[in-house]
RNA sequence: GUCCCCUUCGUCUAUCGGCUAGGACACCGGGUUCUCAUCCCGGAAAGAGGGGUUCGACUCCCCUAGGGGAUGCCA
């Protein structure tokens, strides 16, 4: 039997925070590739940092990537033979594997506490040495280990790695990549909570699930080799791997919030099409072979060769975006494209919510329009000085302004009552009347001074929008001279942590 | 610090040893349009540097530089 295996590939996704853009670009070539092969896609949600893994933002994710048009034929939604398809359903499994692996001795459990372990690392980073486990724990016996289980204390599973030689592995894209294995750590395999870390779960569920095309970003080379030493111990064909590289900000580094939109949402609640975020992703690192640029993911799909993606970080360019978004539009029918707005959010489902707010505002029905207008806009325009409204200085406003979008980012549920405890605990917290921090904030997110009520706009705006905005109100700040620069905000950062606990 | 990956216009990319280096976004100029947008025409704009290999190198190899990533009980 050489019967060629069928395709498989997935997206993995952890459920922390907004859908970010790159898992619908990783998303995108991971399901070109298996629909190419007549293959399957599968999502796969890695939900094993129980401190960050929210249901919601899992939601989001199946609505983000339901949005851009990519379905997934096995997913905690769609359910699929090799589930369940959620991390958090699987720990028997992990457990299962990770003793065997204690069993046969390629792991062991480490006893050492995370204090230890932080000043071990301090130390190995002032006498720049590689950094990584020193290995302490892996030299108890097994009795002394099982005693010390026995007697309660907390323990994780690190992984016994090669202490000499290469770990060779194929990239698709690459060619051989050879990595010393004294550069690989020995890695927590299953942590002290009794959940696997990525390195184990993924391993795991790619086999399990028969995944034949390990498709993801870049910055999992390097990790490659503890993957690869698992698939070796349990005794498993490993997939190929492919790494795309890394969507980049305009200054390069790894596409990032601070610097981007990078939530999927934001996008659709700007106004984009789904179809024209899609063909510019697939633009990202790639080019059709007959050069054509605009192209449904049908015909994507139709000529898609992996082969053909470029290896330099593409810079991801709201400009490029926008102009393709455009050319979508404009190639609707006018039907269609009131078709697109009423989807988008120009129905009665938001006047609805609009309506009420707006009617005790009203002196006639025209006063409507202008009222609402900021809730159909991305980018408003305003002067800077209104922002600060003679009651604030630049300084305290931008201080004001990030502190807020680090405290909205973390409501769990986005809702008016939410939003205004969030506002009223800064307003507390940072000494300031509240009177005062709305007044910047009526500007930040309708453009005016007044305007429909603040918490009630900002839930129809959405976090995705809010934020936006607020980063918005940052840039009018910076370019009138006001920059947190990355020292300052450090310090705010820390002083942020301290005030309102840490953000993850 | 260490390791890994990458390197063509400002940006996304084409080129798989023959190049007057092509296209797209952005930019500039011109035309169409009551304005604007669209649309059309035109322009400026690139092979990081240095060594090889070769009749020939943007394409292959090496070195240097630059960029990025990893170095977590995050993924």
């Amino acid at each position: 039997m050489t019967n060629k295996k069928t395709v498989r590939t997935r997206v993995a996704p952890s459920p922390t925070g907004a859908p970010h853009i790159g898992t619908a670009y990783i998303a995108l070539f991971n399901y070109a590739f298996a629909k190419k092969h007549d293959g399957e896609f599968i999502l796969r949600i890695e939900d094993t940092d129980q401190t960050r893994s929210t249901s919601e933002s899992e939601t989001e994710i199946f609505d983000a990537l339901k949005w851009v048009g990519i379905n997934a034929d096995e997913s905690p939604a769609a359910g699929g033979p090799k589930g369940p398809y959620r991390q958090s359903e699987r720990t028997d499994i992990y457990r299962k594997h990770c003793n065997m692996l204690v069993e046969n001795d390629k792991a062991y459990p480490c006893f050492c506490s995370s204090e230890r372990l932080t000043e071990l690392r301090k130390e190995q980073l002032a006498a720049k040495e590689m950094v990584g486990y020193d290995g302490l724990c892996s030299t108890l016996s097994k009795e002394d280990a099982q005693k010390r289980i026995d007697n309660g204390e907390s323990y994780v599973i690190r992984m016994r790695v090669p202490e000499s030689g290469d770990c060779v592995f194929n990239d698709r894209l690459r060619g051989e990549i050879s990595i010393p294995w004294t550069q690989v750590d020995q890695q927590v395999l299953m942590k002290s909570d009794g959940f696997p870390t990525y390195h184990l779960a993924n391993v795991v569920d790619d086999h399990l699930m028969e995944i034949s095309h390990v498709i993801r970003g870049e910055e999992w080379i390097n990790s490659t080799p503890k993957h690869v030493l698992l698939y070796q111990h349990f005794g498993w064909d490993r997939p190929e791997f492919v790494h795309l590289p890394l969507l980049r900000n305009p200054d390069q580094s790894k596409l990032s919030k601070r610097k981007n939109p990078t939530s999927i949402l934001y996008y659709q609640r700007a106004g984009y099409l789904p179809q024209a975020v899609l063909n510019y992703l697939g633009l990202m690192g790639y080019s059709m072979p007959d050069g054509s640029e605009i192209f449904s993911l049908d015909q994507f799909i139709e000529s898609f060769d992996i082969d053909r993606i470029s290896l330099g970080g593409p810079i991801f360019d709201l400009q490029k975006l926008a102009n393709f978004n455009g050319q979508y539009l404009r190639e609707l029918t006018p039907d269609s494209l009131l078709g697109e707005l009423k989807t988008w959010n120009l129905n009665d489902d938001m006047w609805k919510e609009v309506i009420p707010l707006a009617q005790p505002r009203l002196k006639t029905l025209a006063d409507l329009m202008p009222m609402a207008t900021f809730l159909f806009t991305d980018k408003l325009e305003y002067a800077t000085e209104e922002l600060l409204n003679n009651q604030i200085d630049a300084e305290r406003a931008t201080r004001l302004l990030k502190i807020s979008q680090w405290e909205l980012e973390k409501i769990v549920n986005w809702h008016g009552d939410t939003i205004q405890e969030t506002i009223g605990n800064i307003s507390e917290k940072e000494d300031i009347k509240t009177k005062k921090l709305l007044a910047m904030f009526f500007v930040a997110i309708t453009g005016k001074k007044v305007s429909l009520p603040l918490f009630n706009s900002m839930m129809l705006l959405g976090r995705d929008l809010v934020l936006r905005r607020i980063h918005y109100a940052l840039e009018n700040l910076a370019t009138d001279g006001t920059v947190l620069s990355g020292k300052k905000l450090k310090k705010l950062q820390k002083e942020y942590n301290s005030l309102y606990g840490n953000r993850s």
